[in-house]
DNA sequence: CATAAATTAAGTATTTATACTTAGTTTTGT
DNA sequence: ACAAAACTAAGTATAAATACTTAATTTATG
């Protein structure tokens, strides 16, 4: 018997895989969670065999949740879920600790060969990313099998101060430096300057750039 | 019976939909459709009763969709799906013709309700958006239910030409002029014209306005 | 085919951003 | 308590955006 934690913040989405689960004998969803905190304090109640989880969630994203679930309940499988097949999504949760990762447009076949896996001790990396991990790591792997990853994660290349993430959630905002000085009360060429670093560190050149790289290392 | 074809671009939503909708009797998920145009070819073939469809959707939006459907094929009902509450859409959806407006956090039971009123020739809108409907319709409705709008869409306070939807979907992708312009192969300066034309004709004074109102309108 | 609407682009003045550098003033870590 | 890091903000020069106006071509539509 397979015992699963479900975290997504859509209910919808839940119950949809609760029904596809729970169709199929020896998987029970004991527990659901709508937030990365919730799931947390779930998985510390209820021990779970499985957490299924999804990236994209309020109060603590889905990745961050793996890796505190790896620390604190190394005994419990994660299962990340996705609507992204991203090399930056995929990296950071196998980072992380994940134990598979998944595509929300997944079948109910390939959703239950994932689980089934993970519960068992292994890995499932969804085909369609698949391809990107093996560039990134060389083993004797299986089709849809990897190792997990023994180095260190690596770190960003980067390191923002207090004062630079509170300006870059602004500048995200697309608000101008003027508008930033005068919510943050400092002068308008400090915020320049900030700004300024900003750039400099993420190496980017423009708006558009920043974004993207913001987005990229989640930094929202 | 009621006839239902399903129309979300993520497999597992339409997964967990058809076995929440399976599971009750009398209702059967005809067929599938995963944007927007392709909903509107199934619908079509098969003239299902009702149609749930997501508001987003690669091809064609959720609404546009109900727009089409209920013009094309007005004996299909449509019951749209949505994450957000936000008073927009839901006008929107109503402008549209749609049956019904439901959050994708709605409960099983608040589902089955929804879809069995619309196939039935009734109206659902989710109880979290009545109040938002209330203050614009006076009717003499029962709680859930609403009369459809009677008079002419009002048509949004602005109209774009092609050129200027070209540059604002650019803009939105936070490029420069520069940029703009090199892409369409025209001078910095017609750019500049477009998107100050742009401004104007949205009554914004930055990106930031820009982007909120653009969202605001899903002018994406 | 004629007129309106759309697209193109230049001119001009003003404001804002960019790309730095320098440097004084906190804060923070050990 | 002392150095390192962070925060603050000024100066300067150049580039780009803003806020218009005018006006020459294209393109649509009755």
């Amino acid at each position: 018997m397979i015992n699963v934690v479900l975290a997504d913040d859509h209910v919808l989405v839940r119950n949809g895989i609760k029904a596809l689960l729970e169709d199929q004998t020896g998987i029970t969803v004991i527990d659901e969670a709508s937030n990365g905190k919730e799931a947390l304090e779930v998985i510390a109640k209820n021990k779970p065999d499985v957490l299924i989880v999804d990236i994209r969630m309020p109060e603590m994203n889905g990745i961050e949740v793996v890796a505190k679930v790896n620390k604190n309940h190394a005994d419990v499988k994660t299962l990340v879920l996705s609507m992204h097949d991203s090399e930056e999504y995929v990296v950071k949760s196998i980072q992380a600790g994940a134990d598979g990762y998944l595509l929300k447009g997944a079948s109910k076949d390939e959703f239950i060969k994932a689980l089934t896996k993970v519960a068992s001790g292994g890995k499932y990396f969804t085909g369609d990313v698949t391809a990107i991990i093996m560039s990134n790591f060389v083993n004797g792997n299986t089709n849809n099998s990897i190792e997990p990853l023994t180095e260190a994660p690596k770190e960003l290349p980067f390191k923002l101060t207090k004062r630079e993430k509170q300006i870059l959630s602004l500048v995200l905002e697309l608000k101008n430096n003027k508008d930033i000085a005068d919510e943050l009360k400092i002068s308008k060429r400090t915020a320049e300057v900030h700004r300024f670093n900003l750039m400099k560190k993420l190496e980017v050149k423009n708006l558009m750039e920043l974004t993207n790289k913001a987005k990229e290392y989640n930094l929202t």
